[in-house]
DNA sequence: CTCGTGCTCAAGCGAGATGTTGACTATGTG
DNA sequence: CACATAGTCAACATCTCGCTTGAGCACGAG
């Protein structure tokens, strides 16, 4: 079984190896667009309409449907025809874990990461240095309200433990539902999701005292957190 | 901040979204050709020449040292110029967890993975069922011989606890060297490598009672198992 | 049946990736 | 010094991607 090295001999082997590294592409090929990770990001904070996901991307209903189409392929992403929409999941467990993978990656190599994230989310607190067991003690004990300022779909499909949903666009008109006495601890989609900054800023400016986590639900599962659903689906 | 909503407006969350996914999609692109898949599964094992990869993976040199640019530019890989020699290494133990959760994902939902596994490691047993436990105290007890086939310099940047290097070229002459009323447990780069395979089939053909660990360093690693290293850099 | 909505498909163009070839640089050897 | 070796660079043909546009299809409402 494959002895001969000469250089002009296709062995067995080389076959073989070819053949699975093209399936491993086929993968990293998909995640290999910006549009794609962010598509991938969002279906991994719980299912989604073609649509829907057009809109919070920006981009143009066919483009979207392409990549979704690419996503589908690679065996990343599942979609269901439901009546007149197509509803779109995540595929498998290992999807986010290879999200985190990635991020991890471009932290730890890419000095632009850390760049950019100064530059868009400077000077406002981020609370990075959280001691994740007392965050969770003091929500348990009632100490701290723990926001989570996603859309109600994404809250549904899973949420942090003990986390109460109050989506931004809502949160001016229902800052009254806020214990004045408490502090706030807002989370949203990851610590590159702007949501809860935004969030934070806010609270502050009306006097609350809030902080931002920076986790989002896939970063606390990944840390063994327990997190809940609340939809169907 | 980012109140209107049209979609003709770039918000500023639209451009910080867009410049993280950037880099994100950086690190995916380096990882979406089978070429440079395959380079940086070599590097994970141990640092490599530029013209040892050339080799190892039947590529042109030219073609090989821009691959590993383009590694280098999305700061998977790095490489230090000694002598005449260029010699590559994975830059951050983050890479070689992303190319697990890659490969996590592949199985995962790539039938096409399990189907040329199966066209290529036909039949032969894979001991995938091993309990890890149970080798792990054969081992130490000199129960069974643990035999890593990989190239030496790959043994030395880290092995599994315990292991013997007999790289397969030299298998077939240095036979006598293992003691012939114990099982040998082979293992190589990891599951889709065909070292360790062929070496089972060399060592069975020649008599001995001989098994496949299907994982790696790098799995056995993964799973918190002791690793060793034995040679310098 | 007709119409609107959600989505897919096909064609096309510009931009970017891949791999080869041959020239070039840098380092070390006789 | 000439010469071999390890590696990079530049140029090129080829191919694949990404995105847009406009048509087409499936489903549901009136």
């Amino acid at each position: 079984m494959s002895t001969r090295r000469g250089k002009t001999v296709e062995t067995s082997g080389r076959r073989f190896k070819t053949a699975i590294y093209e399936q491993f592409a086929r993968v990293s090929k998909a995640l290999a667009s910006p549009h794609r990770i962010e598509l991938v990001e969002l279906l991994a904070q719980g299912p989604r309409t073609v649509d829907a996901l057009a809109r919070l991307t920006d981009m143009s209903l066919a483009n979207t449907s392409q990549h979704l189409q690419v996503l589908r392929a690679a065996g990343l992403v599942e979609a269901t025809k439901e009546g007149l929409f197509v509803t779109c999941r995540v595929s498998d467990p290992t999807v986010p874990a290879l999200l985190l993978a990635l991020r991890g990656v471009a932290e730890a190599r890419l000095a632009e990461v850390e760049r950019i994230r100064r530059e868009f989310l400077a000077e406002r607190d981020q609370l990075e240095a959280l001691d994740e067991e007392a965050l969770r003690r003091r929500v348990r004990a009632g100490e701290v309200t723990l926001l989570d300022v996603r859309p109600p779909e994404e809250f549904e499909s899973g949420h942090i433990a003990g986390a109460v949903s109050v989506p931004l666009p809502d949160l001016a008109k229902r800052l009254s539902e806020l214990p004045r006495d408490k502090e706030v601890v807002a989370y949203c989609r990851g610590p590159y999701c702007v949501l809860a900054v935004e969030a934070v800023t806010l609270l502050r400016r009306k006097g609350l005292k809030a902080v931002r986590l920076s986790d989002g639900v896939l970063d606390w599962a990944a840390r063994g957190r327990r997190v809940e659903r609340s939809g169907r689906s």
